[in-house]
DNA sequence: GAGCACTGC
């Protein structure tokens, strides 16, 4: 009984020691590394503590004397502020105090800090104030293998660094499979830039494997193709169920729509299961349900019953759940792909890299050996890419060519990426920013507008919205705007309930002018009832988090427009859409987004201005079933087979030819 | 009349 008690009242794992980490018998090794040379990748599990272990190390070692501070940045939020908790608790100290964090909107950080975790994002904001950011002795970017458009830009930016700082440490954390290109990237001309005499290319850095925490994971493979890879996923979670031991099962498939019907279909055959079995808990896990929704699948399971999750790409990498054994993987994912011919974005089913399987595989394996059902033949497997295309080489580069520039990096072509992209898309993103006056005819960034352009941490296009408004008398409304549609078409919540009911309470916020004055009015009745009446989001079937934030997002950009010398006269923005505001609000649009301009047919669809790319209008737009003559619109993407725009506008075609006359001057 | 994988400043 005693016994009992005691596992009872502990909880093992969660709170495993420091000293049991497998980490810790390589910390000699690895401070050797980092003390001998520039650039050290290192290899490990989820699990192996390098993200907790390893800034501890440094700092026990005395990385931090003459004030100086370790930085380890991260792709996500989330991952700095819980890895930053994390350590501040094993180090027994306050967050914020040796141990802190800093993500947009919050720092917690302060001058007795030494270690600090930081999204990858705004490290590099960091070095447009301190170029060769001289704070840190050590920078440590972790999972720099998932390869965002951030962290590759940061590693470029650290190797040109480093020829200018040669004592500062560079850590790279990194899966087995890219571990060589990171080396081969920062080892690359270091012999003949004659650094060093004797340094050769190999000694620039090294890679140290760390071992993990993992267990034995059983990989199947289907025999034959799957002719319909969510008919076979559902079949095979009852195959699992019915012959395997206990354990949770987590089902990847490619977006919601896929695994909605996952879910109803295995809760409707659940009740021909045989009587006395188990049974099976199915549900959903996608980025687009609320914070709520999504907090189900980390609860435990009643007695004699199994979870079953079908999820997206969010369960690879973002979010971990614990107690998965089997997982079920359908070989596919939803992937963004930039089109520099049209300007499109494109979202598309596409198979998995083998790196991806190997994640997914891994989800497995966390607590106890797994199982891991892949809906392919080894054949497919094999005939996988390694990895898959990094996120620069199939991007909208604008944002990132101007946030080089402002570093300045003037010949952005010739700065060194990890892996280059495409020269269409430098092209692109080169030519837009130009019609957008942020560059001059010798590609130089403008000043102040350019410069400007790049600080406000909004795209290309809104930026230069925002900084056209004081001219047309509609700054504060611009901004509310601006902060509205960062939040990415997160304004609504999902609900199951009438439909006639839904649209109807979202008509009464509508406006005349279309979906951009519209968010305008969802925000200017957020802040006079929504944030003191607590019904007020939900009656309204508004995301309360994503209002939250624009307030946020509004607040942040209106700092940056102060520091420029540029007041916001808030004292009209409650008189709403009288006069001529809205049409000045729609021109100052129009002076931002003539790129996209699109004009009404008769047949309620749009064309764009060359007139070869039939759009529709989003279902959430108003101008679905509106007419109109020319709008501008916010945002393009395509998936399945139609192309969609979002938060369009209506404008007046001869607004085109006055506000970019030099785009237009061709084409009209 | 019908819907976007995931991040970040």
């Amino acid at each position: 009984m005693a016994e009992f008690d005691l596992g009872a009242s502990f909880i093992p794992a969660l709170h495993k020691p420091a000293a049991l980490l497998p980490i810790t018998k390589h910390r000699d090794a690895l401070l050797y590394l980092v003390e001998t040379y520039p650039v050290t990748i290192v290899v490990g599990q989820t699990g192996s503590g390098k993200s907790t272990q390893i800034p501890q190390f440094l700092e026990q070692a005395g990385w931090c004397a003459d004030g100086k501070v370790i930085a380890v940045t991260q792709p996500r939020r989330v991952a700095a502020t819980t890895v930053a908790v994390r350590v501040a608790e094993e180090v027994g100290c306050e967050v914020g105090k040796e141990v802190g964090y800093s993500i947009r909107f919050e720092d917690v950080t302060s001058a007795a800090t030494r270690i600090k975790f930081l999204t990858d994002g705004l490290l590099i904001r960091e070095a447009l104030v301190d170029p060769l950011l001289t704070r840190y002795s050590v920078i440590m970017v972790d999972e720099a293998h998932e390869r965002s458009i951030s962290s590759d830009i940061l590693l470029g930016l650290l190797k040109k660094i480093r020829k200018r700082r040669p004592e500062l440490r560079i850590i790279v954390s990194s899966a087995t499979l890219q571990a060589e290109d990171f080396l081969r990237f920062f080892s690359e001309d270091a012999a003949h830039t004659g650094e060093r005499a004797g340094e050769d290319k190999a000694k620039v850095g090294t890679i140290i494997s760390l071992e993990g925490r993992t267990y034995p994971i059983d990989i199947l493979y289907l025999e034959s193709p799957a002719e319909d890879y969510v008919e076979k996923a559902i079949s095979t979670v009852f195959d699992i169920h019915m012959s395997e031991p206990t354990g949770d099962i987590l089902v990847f498939l490619t977006g919601r729509e896929e695994i909605e019907n996952a879910v109803q279909a295995v809760s409707e055959r659940s009740s021909q299961l045989p009587p006395h079995s188990k049974s099976l808990l199915p549900m959903p896990l996608y980025a687009g349900l609320t914070t709520e929704q999504q907090m189900y699948v980390f609860e435990q399971a009643p007695e004699n019953t199994r979870k079953v999750i079908f999820s997206t790409n969010i369960a690879e990498a973002s979010v971990t759940i614990s107690g998965i054994v089997y997982v079920v993987d359908c070989g596919f994912v939803k992937l963004r792909a930039y089109n520099p011919k049209t300007g499109i974005e494109t979202l598309t089913a596409t198979p998995i890299s083998k790196a991806s399987a190997a994640q997914r595989a891994g989800r497995a394996g966390r607590t106890k050996p797994g199982k891991c059902f892949r809906l392919y033949t080894e054949d497919a497997f094999q005939a996988l890419a390694d990895t898959d295309v990094p996120e620069i080489q199939r991007s909208n580069l604008a944002p990132f060519v101007l946030q080089l520039k402002a570093l300045g990096i003037d010949n952005v072509v010739r700065f060194d990426f990890l892996s280059a992209p495409p020269a269409e898309l430098m092209i692109k993103a080169l030519e837009l920013l130009y019609s957008l006056g942020a560059i001059d005819d010798y590609a130089k960034l403008t000043k102040p507008l350019g410069a400007r352009m790049a600080e406000l941490a909004v795209e290309p296009m809104m930026a230069k919205t925002l900084l056209s408004a004081p001219a047309f008398g509609c700054l504060s409304e611009i901004l509310t705007i601006a902060a509205m549609t960062s939040l990415g078409g997160n304004v609504w919540v999902q609900v199951d309930e009438d439909k006639k009911r839904v649209e109807s309470t979202r008509r009464k916020f509508a406006a005349e002018e279309g979906d951009h004055i519209t968010l305008l009015n969802v925000y200017q009745t957020f802040v006079t009832k929504g944030r003191k009446e607590g019904r007020f989001c939900h009656d309204n079937f508004l995301n309360f988090k994503a209002m939250t934030r624009a307030v946020s997002i509004r607040a942040q950009l209106k700092r940056y427009l102060e520091r420029f010398g540029i007041s916001v006269d808030e004292s009209l923005t409650s008189a709403g859409t009288h006069n001529n505001k809205a049409e000045q609000i729609c021109r100052c649009l129009t002076a931002g987004y003539f790129a996209h301009a699109a004009r009404m047919q008769p047949d309620g669809t749009f064309r764009n201005v060359s007139g070869g790319t039939v759009l529709h209008a989003h279902p959430s737009s108003l101008m679905f079933n509106r007419k109109a003559d020319w709008v501008i619109f916010h945002e393009v993407f395509e998936t399945g087979n139609k192309i969609y725009i979002r938060d369009v506008t209506k404008i007046e075609k001869n607004w085109l030819l006055e506000y970019a006359p030099e785009f237009y001057k061709t084409k009209s």
